[in-house]
DNA sequence: GTGCAAAACATCGTATACAATCTTGCCACC
DNA sequence: GGTGGCAAGATTGTATACGATGTTTTGCAC
């Protein structure tokens, strides 16, 4: 990992207590585990991570920042339940930036950024193949990586930052409203956008990519949920 | 108000004291009224603000997680110098955006907006004429706002809280980089890309939009400053 | 006079404590 | 029996307190 990509990301390796957990969150929710919905109360989070409701605190709002929780005045923080219309609204976003993001890193990508993604997707398949729970959730993250890497070779590591909110909250839509199993992206398109990138068809792999994100948006059934009385699908 | 724009924005008017704050400071840095580099100690936020440490810390944070300000590991909180690549890489988002925003905004625009949009244009210039630093920060402030109005008007909330950090971190860069007196963006532009919309010459818009944020890019100076000794500039 | 070391200071990192607000369950009253 | 209100519990909002870390200053030795 010392190519094109991941020139940012220098920061100090001591993370601020609340940044780990806001970390940790932020992954149970893009791998599942946390659906969403679920309550985040102050002093459960604070007592799983044996800290105070001050650290807890500080992470659900970074959480919040990131669209990931929603807090409640007063009534307490959730892992963020997107409507509908949200959805529409990130898959819109992610149709808007992700073929410049794309445009971008092939102009900066390396022999060796490509054998990485290569490698991204041989894990990818990899997983797909295997059967349980843990094997689906890695899969879903190595689903979202290909996306981030991509960012992460275009150099901009304020898009990147933009599309890992993106990929994060497009695994929650997933979650609420995919229909196939096939939970993550298809696989095969990932390698097209590669091999389209390195045939220097820049116009073909931006196509690829909307095309991609199409599909994806396409699984998705975006009928209105009960407005009221969403959460209590978790509650009972 | 109450047109195609601004179709989200709804949350609780009641504000957590630390969002008031956290606005507050934003304001204060767009309008250029704090300076790159100033020391933002939790102690004198809180003091300033009549809270305590905890509010004010929240704020900072909050601020650092939108790229205005620094925060230091037991150092403290610093309004963010943008480096000379961080500012590329701001305006290379911008530039990656902008286009696709406008495209979206265009496709929704009602005559309504159009109207917002050239009396924000009217006001702009209105101030562009006048004297006086209260003058030239609400100058400052309505340049940006033509962007942010744009992507309000495109009805994607995501991409419309996107720009408000760009537009902010923006200002940032022209207050550390900007050579030409004239601070904000070229005023005329801005009614031209408006003309060009309501033409429903599309392309023509977002080109001009490109040539526009490319002009601003150009009036800067992004030469590295010492990168040592940067804060003495505002303690000396 | 210069350089290093140690202590004093300032500031942040985290925990705990109390107040405000919302929810829930119970009881009286209609 | 149902409904309204009131009180108890739970949860968040904010403040204060203490410990940890970094910076500056001071004092001593060379």
């Amino acid at each position: 990992m010392k190519s094109a990509a991941k020139a940012q990301q220098a920061e100090d390796s001591a993370e601020t207590g609340a940044q780990q957990i806001r970390d940790a969150i932020r992954e149970a929710i893009v791998e599942r585990r946390l659906s969403p919905g679920t309550k985040l109360s102050e002093s459960d989070v604070g007592n799983l991570f044996n800290v105070s409701r001050t650290l807890a605190r500080a992470a659900l709002q970074a959480l919040s920042y990131e669209g990931l929780v929603s807090v409640e005045k007063n009534r307490g923080a959730f892992v963020a339940y997107p409507s509908p219309d949200e959805a529409r609204q990130i898959f819109s976003a992610r149709r808007l930036v992700e073929p410049g993001i794309l445009r971008e890193a092939a102009a900066r990508i390396t022999p060796d950024d490509i054998t990485h993604l290569r490698q991204l997707l041989l894990e990818e398949g990899r997983l797909m193949s295997e059967r349980g729970q843990t094997a689906r959730r890695a899969e879903i993250k190595a689903s979202g990586d290909f996306h981030l890497m991509l960012a992460a070779i275009s150099g901009n590591s304020i898009m990147q930052r933009f599309m890992e909110e993106l990929v994060a909250r497009s695994s929650l839509v997933i979650a609420l409203y995919g229909q196939s199993t096939a939970s993550s992206c298809g696989h095969s398109e990932h390698g097209d956008i590669i091999s389209a990138i390195e045939a220097d068809e820049l116009d073909r792999a931006c196509q690829l990519m909307l095309d991609h994100i199409a599909h994806i948006e396409a699984d998705l059934d975006l009928r209105e949920r009960k407005s009221l009385g969403l959460k209590e699908a978790f509650e009972l």
